[in-house]
DNA sequence: TGAGGTACTTAGGATTCCAATG
DNA sequence: CATTGGAATCCTAAGTACCTCA
């Protein structure tokens, strides 16, 4: 077997890899003895540039916060956050409490922010032209900041950290029909931050002269460096600043998440059996539990948490509602509900019949808006999950599903002597399925539509060459000359027979992607590579069948599973 | 048992990068 | 050499899960 991926030399007797280390377990209580690292750093401030707002044809002067806050506006001006209700009412509201209730200003609508997006669009123009060396030299600079300041060592060991920069401040994008978008989002400072670091290791000294860190903790049952409420969702929300996917921390939960998933695989069926026991005979809440499984489990839905007024309404299994389901002949049921980030969850699908007549039942008599599994929580159902295994929670039968369904369809592969490119869609094929089944949706690329339309073009351009080289071709072969014998046509047989195959295999490649293109044009293969499928199948997979790895696994993700590189040929999930 | 808090993973869109193309 | 479009990365919102406390 070649060795298609480069791996770090493993000294004899000597491990420094932590997923060769037997300690893993006590992980789950101390996640560290030493942490040290530079804290947090903040987006410069805000530098006027004295811009009026008209304001019914006046112009209004306005404070560096007034004008910091409508520049924002002025750059949302354009976009569909512009016109989106919640956003815009939000905004005003926000906005016009800069200015006092005996202000002048008094509506969004009587705004006019021409002369500043003006200011914005050239900004942006200047930004994009700005020389070459200065662009070169920004980013080093960047490059070397980040290397001063962006690690920290955790026992020991440097470790790259995610986010060292705080969030900026600026207009609150909450997805779907969030309540609270178009909120100020406010500058964060440094009497926001808790800082954590090792009892014995140093402060990190604050950046911003003349202020202080909120508080500076030692907790060590925790991974997270820094943490501060967020400015827009502060009566719930927390932001940490954690170590970034590449290191031990992400690396470890990220196999022991895995293991998890393949443990499940090992009890799946006494579970399957013991929730269609439930669901055909036991009481309405063992009903409920059984059904809501069943759904999680074969439809790979999210448990659903319930949510507060101050969020999306969106929903996940246990807090489907009775509106979200209909039923339709041949025992399927179609549902229809917004999920996380508000993507639409639509589907029909068969299910078992006594499934389908519990959910009947569970509809009768409630009016749409209510929950149709009303009898459980996410906390029962991850209980009863518990029955089978200790750590076992309802997220855990996506990535079971996910890895299982990769690993079922890679195994079906038998074309050793494919072409690497053809390899390569046999497994984004695989991804996509796996996509598919979490509902990881994109919105379709802005001009999609014009894209393919070039491409069908250009394919049809190469058809038409490969029609002149077949005439050419013919030429030879009727020992005539070709009438095509001057300038770009081969002038041998041989070399015409060459320039066909290539000819061939360049518009079957345009056919391959002409043909992902389109399959993938709402499907996002990123999310399930990233959090759901084992990347050990993957490994093992690209091993077997000599595929390299950089072929599917960018340069982030082979640093983030580098536990995995090491993944012999023969494993499997 | 339910609400709120805490810590962590998962998610799509925006932005940046980079290589192919004219 | 500039443009452009897809891939890669960045950003931060939005989930899950579990704990504590009344």
């Amino acid at each position: 077997m070649t060795e298609l991926i480069s791996l770090p030399k493993k000294r004899k007797g000597e491990s420094t890899n932590w997923w060769e280390e037997d300690e893993q377990d006590d992980f789950s209580i101390q996640k560290w003895k030493s942490l040290e690292h530079h804290g947090v750093i903040f987006p410069p401030d805000y530098i006027p540039h004295n811009i009026p707002l008209f304001y019914d044809d006046e112009a209004i002067s306005l404070t560096s916060e007034q004008e910091e806050v409508a520049t924002w506006w002025s750059s949302v001006i354009g976009t569909e956050w512009e016109t989106k209700e919640i956003f815009r009412k939000n905004f005003e509201q926000n906005f016009l409490k800069l200015f006092g209730s005996d202000h002048q200003i008094k509506s969004l609508d009587k705004c006019d922010f021409k002369k500043i997006a003006e200011y914005v669009e050239v900004q942006r123009e200047v930004k994009k032209a700005r020389p070459p060396e200065e662009k070169k030299q920004e980013r080093e600079s960047k490059q070397k900041l980040d290397e001063e300041i962006g690690y920290g060592i955790v026992d020991g060991k440097r470790e790259k950290i995610s986010n060292i920069i705080v969030e900026p401040p600026g207009l609150f994008r909450g997805r779907g029909q969030h309540p609270k978008a178009g909120y100020i989002k406010t500058r964060l400072r440094p009497e926001d931050i808790t800082i954590n670091v090792g009892k014995s290791n140093l402060v990190p000294k604050c950046p911003v002269p003349g202020h202080a860190w909120k508080n500076v903790v030692h907790n060590n049952y925790v991974t997270w460096l820094a943490y501060y409420k967020d400015p827009v969702l502060s009566f719930s929300n927390v932001k940490y600043v954690y170590l970034a996917a590449s290191s031990k921390f992400k690396g470890l939960n990220d196999k022991l998440k895995y293991e998890k998933a393949r443990k499940l695989k090992g009890l799946i069926d006494g579970i399957r059996h013991d929730y269609f026991d439930k669901i055909k005979k036991d009481n309405q809440v063992n009903k409920q539990l059984g059904t809501a499984l069943y759904l999680i489990d074969k439809l790979a839905l999210r448990v659903g948490n319930e949510k507060t007024e101050d969020e999306a309404d969106t929903v996940g299994c246990c807090s489907l509602k009775v509106s979200n389901i209909s039923f339709k002949e041949n025992c399927q049921i179609t549902l229809d509900f917004l999920g996380k980030d508000s993507m639409r969850y639509f589907n029909t699908v068969p299910v078992d019949p006594n499934v389908h007549e519990n959910l009947r039942k569970f509809v009768e008599g409630k009016g749409p808006d209510e929950e149709l599994f009303d009898l459980i929580t996410t906390s029962s159902l991850n209980e009863y999950l518990k029955t089978f295994m200790k750590s076992l929670s309802a997220k855990v039968f996506r990535t079971y599903n996910a890895s299982v369904t990769l690993q079922m369809l890679l195994g079906k592969f038998n074309h050793k002597n494919m072409q690497v490119e053809e390899k390569v869609q046999f497994y984004t094929d695989a991804n996509r399925e796996v996509a598919i089944l979490c509902n990881h949706q994109k919105s379709t690329p802005k001009n999609f539509e014009v894209q393919m339309e070039k491409m069908q073009d250009k394919l049809k351009d190469k058809f038409e060459s490969l029609n002149l080289l077949e005439t050419h071709l013919k030429g030879f072969l009727s020992k005539k000359i070709a009438q095509n014998a001057d300038k770009k046509f081969p002038t041998s047989e041989e070399n015409t027979r060459k320039a066909i195959v290539r000819a061939k295999t360049s518009i079957k490649n345009m056919e391959i992607k002409l043909k992902m293109k389109d399959d993938n044009k709402t499907v996002a293969l990123g999310t399930s590579k990233i959090n759901y499928m084992d990347p050990r199948i993957t490994v093992a997979w690209c091993k077997n069948n000599e595929v390299p790895i950089e072929k599917v696994f960018p340069k982030a993700l082979r640093s983030k599973f580098i536990w995995a590189m090491y993944t012999e040929p023969s494993w499997e999930f």
